[in-house]
DNA sequence: CACCACATGTAAATGGTTACATGATTCT
DNA sequence: AGAATCATGTAACCATTTACATGTGGTG
């Protein structure tokens, strides 16, 4: 008697989607590899912590999108996961979900910029200038083992965040005079 | 005797900042409102349920952060919440955190890019056009109440957002062919 | 009268987090 | 010999989510 498998019946998470999209690139690879995909990626949104990955694999696979193989390197056994043909589909149709893909997702910058006029003004200047500060130290990049595109890309992100933040400075002297009516 | 005060030993999270600075723009707002502020917005990364907000200005009064007036708007009671001293303190560093303003967030179209090759190639493009268009669909206001201030932050947010894609037509030609090799 | 906006909350589930625990292998 | 990395997991916690529940007041 075989074992049931749970069935999918909502959308993938975005942290589930990305693993099975890094799965994918590695063609094989252990919950430990995918789970420092995400600690080496220059996002620090999601950990990749032991805590977060290994139950995740394990619910994949209780869906049926990722098949565990009993490896071993050396004396040492470990799990090698790969995509199974439902998973690679699950994958695709979280990759080009264009409503997701098109969401604003969540920006601590912009979170902070709408309450702007709340700080005090003179500290206002300086603090987009800081911030502009540490995302030039981003493009010199400290995540390893990167190919050229995806250093291409991670570049072309930081240089669009920047050319936001010099539209910002334009924005700081409308934003300053408004709102300070609010306490 | 005095009912003890929590004290707030971790940094703010994010939907707290954001809740605390929503509530200075206000002066004075019920939790009914503040969740309303996040339902509106057009960042859809927080829902702005009930179920977020009450617990959260509970925690929030708990730690001395913010005040609760029990008032009445005709015959029906509410709690108008107000910033403590603390709280706009607090708010404050939330806001003027360098460090957390300047991390990258979660973009979900960034996080599909670095994958952009495990889509089928005719596919890429397409993709892209669709980004654009519901991207630019945005820069039309569909929240309401909202100061010409805030409006023209939205739609630098939008252009910048608008300017990266641009950017990144180029690149898929750049990404194509570099990693078939993977499945 | 029906419906919607205002207003306040609770309950259960979930998808993460940090911290802990263990042990083998490789590098210095 | 000791440290770092590879590898796998669990436990406790937590801030959210959706869904439910309840009721008032104003509008068409």
């Amino acid at each position: 008697m075989k074992v049931l498998q749970s069935k999918l019946n909502r959308p993938l998470s975005d942290l589930e989607g990305a693993t099975l999209a890094a799965l994918a690139q590695h063609g094989e690879a252990t919950s430990y590899q995918l789970a420092n995909d995400f600690k080496s990626s220059p996002s620090e949104f999601w950990s990749g912590s032991a805590g977060a990955i290994y139950p995740l694999m394990a619910r994949l696979a209780d869906l049926g999108l990722v098949e565990g193989k009993a490896g071993r390197k050396g004396t040492r056994a470990r799990v090698l996961w790969s995509l199974s043909k439902r998973g690679y589909e699950a994958m695709l149709t979280w990759l080009t979900d264009v409503e997701r893909a098109s969401g604003m997702g969540f920006d601590p910058l912009r979170t902070r910029m709408v309450h702007l006029n709340l700080m005090p003004e003179a500290k206002r200047a300086t603090f987009l200038a800081s911030i502009a500060d540490k995302t030039k130290g981003k493009k010199v990049v400290q995540f390893p083992s990167d190919s050229p595109a995806l250093q291409a890309l991670h570049e072309s992100w930081i240089f669009a965040r920047l050319a936001w933040l010099d539209q910002l400075e334009g924005l700081v002297v409308l934003l300053s005079p408004t709102n300070d009516s609010a306490r």
